[in-house]
DNA sequence: AAGTCACATTGACCAGTGGTCGAAAAAATG
DNA sequence: CATTTTTTCGACCACTGGTCAATGTGACTT
């Protein structure tokens, strides 16, 4: 718990680390080097290396995932337009942090699954209550047509984030976005929406626009 | 390549011991042992450990999905009969040969992460054309319409895949039947067809019976 | 100023890992 | 039988994640 920045250190040293390399390969004595630390000081901090990964995959993504649920909860703003704020939180703070290091690694990328599981049900799971309340709410406004939110708001979580995230299923960018317009269609004809009325969940959305829909 | 028995003889010891421990506590030496044989022999028909997972992961779903691929691909049967095939297909292959072991695992049980990623890719990959195909074929013959028959196949297995894996998103039974509910309710409204007409999706297929629907 | 004491830091050390390798055994070939 | 090729093996290697007794540190008391 105490001297923050130490902790803080040893993260920004495992950060820097996966930049290059896979999780497997890094050592803890890798991670106190970098950190500028003795190793046993690790585990003063840490009970264990995987318990750095998760600490780390939590400060990382905290930010970005607190500031979505902020922004989706204000009610004042129509559900569609939260809704693109779930998909443009699930799309940014997918690699945004974690370089792809796709381009070095022709060997299959499993070697990283342990860090890739943990992202997706760290943000699956933080993701959930907002957008289900988001499509209950959609629901009570008759803006939204569908008798199970909660399924609904975990499945379009499930695919966003495994798409996204881009390991499970590797694909290309185009690839990527063909699978989310046939979710986004699926979408509208699930929800009772006229066909391409929520095309705009596709673009990202900008933040500081005015609303649309 | 030669001596297929002894090949095997590693993937059964292997299998053995998932049973009982994570991956990352069996050593190469302990499948070695298990197998009866010396551990240098194993690098002789497998290149490392993980090569080892890989090849038990493909013999052990061969069977299963390749029936499955067989059955799907009858033409004279209804689209959505040979979808609830699949359904099947993906909720008997997920556990029946490596043990939930979730009982004895209180502790976050992502070290088994590599196995089920590789899991995830293998089946959804496998079974992503099968499907694909069958969703053409009922568009086609007007049961099913649908812009993106590709990007629904993969959806629909995206969302079955980690739903009956139940790794990343630990659910009851309960809770898992609820996501499928949802996830036939959309399927329903998606490719315009009456409310409840899909439920059978859901009981499982009994591989026997007379067609429905 | 000295003494106290809880907190913080360390690297040598441990059991065990995945993987290598040269030698030996077994099988195949002539 | 000899010779070559395919299999088998376990000692060995560099290194791993994790432990721990020893040591340092600085705030607080007296």
């Amino acid at each position: 718990m105490p001297n923050i920045t130490k902790y803080n250190a040893i993260l920004d040293a495992l950060l820097k680390l996966l930049e290059t390399k896979k999780i497997q390969t890094i050592s803890v004595s890798e991670i106190a080097q970098t950190a500028g630390i003795g190793k046993g000081s690790i585990y003063y901090y840490f009970s264990s290396k995987n318990a750095i990964l998760e600490a780390l995959i939590e400060r990382n993504y905290q930010n970005t995932l607190e500031t979505a649920k902020k922004l989706t909860t204000q009610e004042n703003v129509s559900p569609f337009t939260r809704m693109a704020m779930i998909f443009q939180a699930c799309r940014s703070s997918s690699l945004d942090a974690f370089a792809d290091k796709s381009d070095l690694t022709q060997t299959s990328a499993y070697e990283d699954s342990v860090l890739h599981q943990k992202y997706l049900t760290y943000l699956i799971t933080e993701l959930k209550p907002v957008l289900t309340t988001i499509i209950q709410q959609g629901i009570e406004q008759g803006q939204i047509h569908f008798d199970y939110p909660e399924a609904l708001a975990e499945i379009v979580l499930i695919v966003l984030a495994v798409k996204f995230d881009n390991t499970i299923l590797p694909s290309s960018p185009d690839e990527i976005e063909a699978i989310l317009q046939g979710l986004v269609s699926l979408l509208e004809k699930g929800t009772d929406n006229p066909k391409g009325s929520l095309n705009f969940l596709l673009t990202g959305y900008d933040w500081n626009g005015t609303d649309s829909q």
